[in-house]
DNA sequence: AGTTTCTGCACCATCGATTGTGCAAGCGAA
DNA sequence: TTCGCTTGCACAATCGATGGTGCAGAAACT
């Protein structure tokens, strides 16, 4: 009946089969076939034909002729990370709803390889490309731009396309003034207390860092020159910072305000192999949620952004784009210690 | 000198810009030329004008033409959760030192949509396929077999391509031993104070529970009917399997075996709100590792699966397989409790 | 000088689908 | 009967790159 080994069915087979000429079979299968006045019976007849000999539309010929290919891209920084992985997760369920195929892949927060992953995603004709958290924004523009690219950022600001981040300044304010707000009035916080790890020098930490200074300033009062260490986002420098904190001073802060769920995860390792007391005390406000990080031995308080809501935007954007390129806040929300929320995953269904 | 919103130079182009032949200018640009014998000087000028023009390959046509697309696909359960994300992270950086663009795309454990997801990204021609945690690994195998489309599954076998996978067997001992073990010989663990939360009817939960019930009958002399709830891999339906839990016994296990992260987060979903104290004699076991994870305030011992060698593994087989199908198990490691290990991230530079 | 062997490249079919255009047959109206 | 409109489809160019084949001219050899 069927080929086994053989090669997959094409419109040219369907033709051959049916009798029609190729732009027939390949309008009844694309669903054109209205418009280009087919009889009906001829559709069914195609149609029950494909499946059949389970025909599938060869979509990088589609894309060739169409000059797109149905695909939409996400470019991340990691993978590995609950706040990116949400991202991920959210903005598949968005695209297939579109009926379209989505792409995720990530570029490791180097701006050469952001530049050459949106190359390659170009030469594969993708439809769209939601950039997040990218380090280079504005290059990855560059390359997009000439090919009539449909581009967005996301997470961290670019200044030639259209952004969607989270409201990084409120977030951190909130943060903070939570994290001082935690201590209550018994053993108030003093401003050489609270110490903010992570980040680098990219339009999120500025927001934060700056956020975190008028904060600490307006509620406690003061805010010593040497309050922030960037540690870039990882784990191992934010490890070494801590260390370097460690040994300077004896003791960690009382308070810390931690830039990401990646810099956290430096505290983790700081946290190893030291007995759990020595964190007995502390008190954290970290930006981003993790629900294994909300759950600490010490409160920790969490900054999540929302996912749901920027990637919506997001597509927004794309579709209907603003003349001049503008960048959306939107809000982020505050997660007290010991929260387990609902995430992406939640919205499919599962069996027991 | 440049065109700036005209589109994408192609090889035709640079043919009448070099006076040289479409395919003299495709085996330049492709690196075939010297087997063609194309003069160094010819080469050189082209390259020079696709260099100036920006040309890059429309990868849909060499696609087309090659009926393969230098993509790989990474087939997901979910995205967002450590192992499945360490296993993208993982798998993105084999892909791209064997110079292939790498496609991660998520199928919700849903056989239709696997199977859908396979059709997609065959469609595409893509060039390899791994299957990670497929609820039907066989009927994706279906997909993938006329279409000759080289695939292997991960992390859940199937019996008709092969499999690498951890094993689940071992590590569900170790798991369990480091339990019981922890509880030391001051208040032994009772057999029906142990009880196991999650996992469904597939290979790795049937292992894992089977070495489960053997180490509790082994260590602990015996091992009650009732110590399984499955809860599939959901943490809602989880957090339901503690509810009802809580409700008969009016109280938690001292020591839980929990079959994975995301089971877990069901874990954590029924302990917000509660007080922790609630919680402080309790001892868990949990099969997936999680930084994060670890450092709860109770013992987590954890099992992680050792995703690089796994994905190392699955290259080998896809690339010379067997001839037929097998599953080669993988030594997954325990984790003590408090343990920050090194992930994927940690081979990516970053700056402070 | 005549023949063979290289060099260096051009030609052209091909991958599979899309889409603008053209045209024959059928039908109704004049 | 003839004109004109509609119906239903076929034709052929096209998207961009690839690779088998063939062929001139130069070089090497007898």
């Amino acid at each position: 009946m069927d080929q086994r080994v053989k090669k997959k069915a094409t419109i040219y087979d369907l033709s051959v089969l049916s009798g029609s000429s190729p732009s027939t079979v390949s309008a009844v299968l694309n669903g054109t076939w209205r418009k280009r006045r087919i009889k009906e019976s001829t559709a069914e007849t195609i149609l029950g034909l494909a499946e059949r000999h389970q025909y599938t539309t060869n979509l990088q010929a589609r894309g060739l002729r169409r000059s797109r290919s149905g695909l939409v891209g996400l470019m991340l920084p990691v993978h590995d990370n609950r706040y990116f992985s949400s991202m991920a997760q959210t903005f598949e369920g968005h695209v297939r709803s579109r009926g379209q195929c989505p792409v995720v892949v990530s570029a490791s927060r180097d701006p050469e390889e952001e530049r050459r992953t949106a190359e390659t995603l170009i030469s594969y004709s993708i439809d769209q490309l939601f950039i997040v958290g990218a380090t280079d924004p504005d290059g990855v523009h560059e390359v997009c731009e000439p090919a009539g690219l449909k581009h967005i950022n996301i997470d961290l600001p670019g200044a030639k396309a259209h952004s969607v981040i989270s409201d990084n300044y409120e977030g951190a304010r909130m943060l903070t003034e939570a994290i001082i707000r935690h201590f209550g009035n018994d053993a108030p916080l003093r401003p050489d207390e609270l110490f903010l790890f992570g980040g680098r020098n990219d339009h999120a930490s500025r927001e934060r860092i700056a956020a975190f200074h008028a904060t600490k300033k307006a509620l406690l009062g003061a805010d010593p020159e040497d309050g922030v260490q960037s540690s870039g986002y990882s784990p191992d420098i934010t490890l070494r910072a801590f260390e370097t904190f460690y040994q300077r001073h004896g003791k960690l802060p009382r308070a810390l305000f931690i830039n990401s769920s990646i810099n956290m995860e430096g505290l983790l390792r700081f946290m190893a192999g030291r007995p759990a007391e020595m964190f007995s005390e502390l008190v954290v406000g970290c930006y981003d949620y993790d629900p294994f990080g909300s759950f600490l031995p010490f409160p920790v308080i969490m900054v999540r952004q929302n996912v749901e809501a920027m990637i919506t935007k997001a597509f927004e954007l794309i579709d209907e784009p603003p003349m001049v390129p503008q960048t959306f806040l939107i809000a982020p929300e505050l997660i007290q210690p010991r929260s387990a929320l609902k995430g992406p995953l939640d919205t499919l269904k599962d069996i027991a």
